[in-house]
DNA sequence: TTGTATGCGTTATCAA
DNA sequence: TTGATAACGCATACAA
């Protein structure tokens, strides 16, 4: 039971092989008749176009890689929640402009990167990860060469020259910072990690401490708090500052897990949200909305992201040159903060 | 600057084409002295094997392609946030069997339908998705067919024959309410979806009668609210309980999603959980941890899941018989219920 | 409008 | 151990 090819239709529908290719493809250059026979003939045989085939010879459908390198540092060990509707739309969108995708899960077991640079499954590839990014760059010497088409997401200081897409961290961190202040609050606490190669949370402290000083307000060390990424780190972080003594009235988190930790922490300690302490996060996840009070935060607009990605492999196969993109946030205010 | 091919690598090392696939492919049948050159003209070329190529050629490295019909039902617009671990772990195990998958997510606009009909990007197909499947098996009449080899996420109704993988959802629930109901619960409501063709949702309320039922408890059709997917649902349920004055010191919710929403409306309205009310709730999303008091679940196995999909697919593409496979599920008590 | 013939870049089968 | 050479299944230039 062999799979039936182009030549099996043609038998069967009486024409030759390329009328089959032409028929199927929707060329102008058939008639009615044959269409009809070959499309007949398709059904019965519950033929497919060999997608492989296909794209060997016509080098038209092109296919992306999404790469996903996670640090698995979060509790679940699964995928970072905040990539879920990026993948997600960029499936969709990859899916509209015609391309194949294909996806692979970084997992410490698995030699991926072998693979990925011997092999070329995709034209483009597109690294999604919060994790170090240097370390498989150096793995990858394959891809530090400018005949492959990559966009890496929001790690631009080991980018090294080529195309990155990232938020645009330090001023989503001000504006979310302004606003507490605007809301009265004087004390604002800092939960971000500093060790490590997370750019994005230098940015965010960067746009904390800018907010704090145009604002005229003292900075105090002790209102920094290094966390990990876990909802328990969040959580410890919180009694950390309790337990130290230091007066706070807001906490700024540098993103939702750790800030819905941290609230965690101050409701089991009896302390109001937002009513003595107003909580911000970052990265707007859905799960804001399923705590309560519900997290502010700041909207880190994946759709967008999603589709310059795609854009940005997309032109760079075509041989464009292609600049990083920086993407807006936008504030989403909630139940967790509000003026004092 | 075109792709460099093996033919280009041959000519570099100063031997045959042949010699170089097999260099590459790891083959015992080449010269220590040949397999170095090939390899340092590869790294100097950039040289990528053509996955489409080699997969033409020898019929070895599969594809399977990830279907997932989503009915957007929900308040994010993105994916069902039950399958993403689900669609995680498929990635992962089906990397280490050696698969290439594709992904493609439903879309009003995008007739996959037709694509996947016409083309086959891959030899199976994991069907996942909540939508009735039954308009798009009538759609896909290429798939209705023996020599197609798809497996599909447990939507049993509709699966005519075909292998489906599911979870016990009626064991899941019974054991949920008999929890309740040893906890000394007695008046225990019931969340779920009875229209459309979930019929997940009808196995759940089964269990939930059989609970009743063995327990020795007497039925009550006012604590049966029928209830969408979404967390504002589930809120407008449990008000709809609460405005029709009828005593319940439980809810069970078909969802994780709805019981979040019901213990809001809960909340809102003053009531204490589990103090007043306990709250149980079914897939043991991840946001079971994030909100207060942490919810208590039926988790539905989805590692096993997904392993047991790709195997079924795997197997299907090999020429086995498959049949249907349940997966057990497991009760996770958390704070939102306790004994009375 | 159709058919013939060629090539896409591999892997696999021979014979050397 | 190596090198010619033949597929793999399709799309397309060209001839009819």
């Amino acid at each position: 039971m062999k799979r039936p090819t182009s030549f099996d239709l043609a038998a069967m529908a009486g024409v030759s092989q390329a009328t089959v290719s032409r028929a199927l493809n929707g060329s102008a250059l058939v008639s009615a008749d044959a269409r009809r026979r070959v499309m007949d003939a398709a059904q019965k045989l519950h033929y497919k176009v060999d997608s492989n085939a296909r794209k060997l010879r016509s080098n038209k459908i092109q296919t992306l890689a999404v790469l996903v390198l996670e640090d698995m540092e979060n509790d679940h060990g699964a995928i970072n929640p905040f990539f879920v509707p990026m993948i997600s739309e960029i499936i969709k969108y990859a899916g509209q402009k015609g391309f194949e995708l294909v996806i692979s899960l970084q997992q410490e077991s698995n030699n991926w990167g072998a693979d990925y640079c011997i092999s070329r499954p995709a034209e483009g590839i597109i690294f999604l990860g919060s994790k170090d990014f240097e370390t498989y760059a150096e793995n990858f010497q394959g891809y530090n060469h400018a005949d492959d088409n990559w966009v890496v997401w929001g790690l631009n200081r080991t980018a090294r020259g080529k195309v990155c897409v990232v938020s645009d961290n330090e001023g989503g961190a001000f504006d979310a910072v302004t606003h507490l202040i605007r809301q009265g609050r004087r004390r604002i606490a800092y939960l971000g990690k500093f060790s490590g190669d997370h750019w994005e949370f230098i940015e965010r402290y960067q746009g904390y401490c800018r907010a704090l000083h145009d604002a005229g307000l003292p900075f105090d060390d002790a209102l920094k708090v290094d966390c990990a990424l876990t909802l328990d780190d969040g959580a410890a972080a919180a009694g950390k500052l309790l337990d130290t003594g230091v007066a706070f009235d807001a906490i700024f988190a540098s993103t939702d897990i750790m800030g819905i930790g941290a609230m965690r922490e101050l409701t089991r300690r009896g302390i109001a949200i937002p009513g003595q302490v107003a909580v911000m996060g970052f990265d707007d996840l859905w799960v804001c909305n399923t705590v309560s009070p519900r997290l502010s935060s700041v909207r880190q607009d994946t759709t967008t992201a999603a589709r310059v990605l795609v854009d940005s492999v997309a032109a760079l196969i075509e041989g464009h040159e292609i600049t990083t993109t920086r993407i807006p946030t936008q504030l989403v205010i909630r139940d967790s903060c509000r003026t004092v």
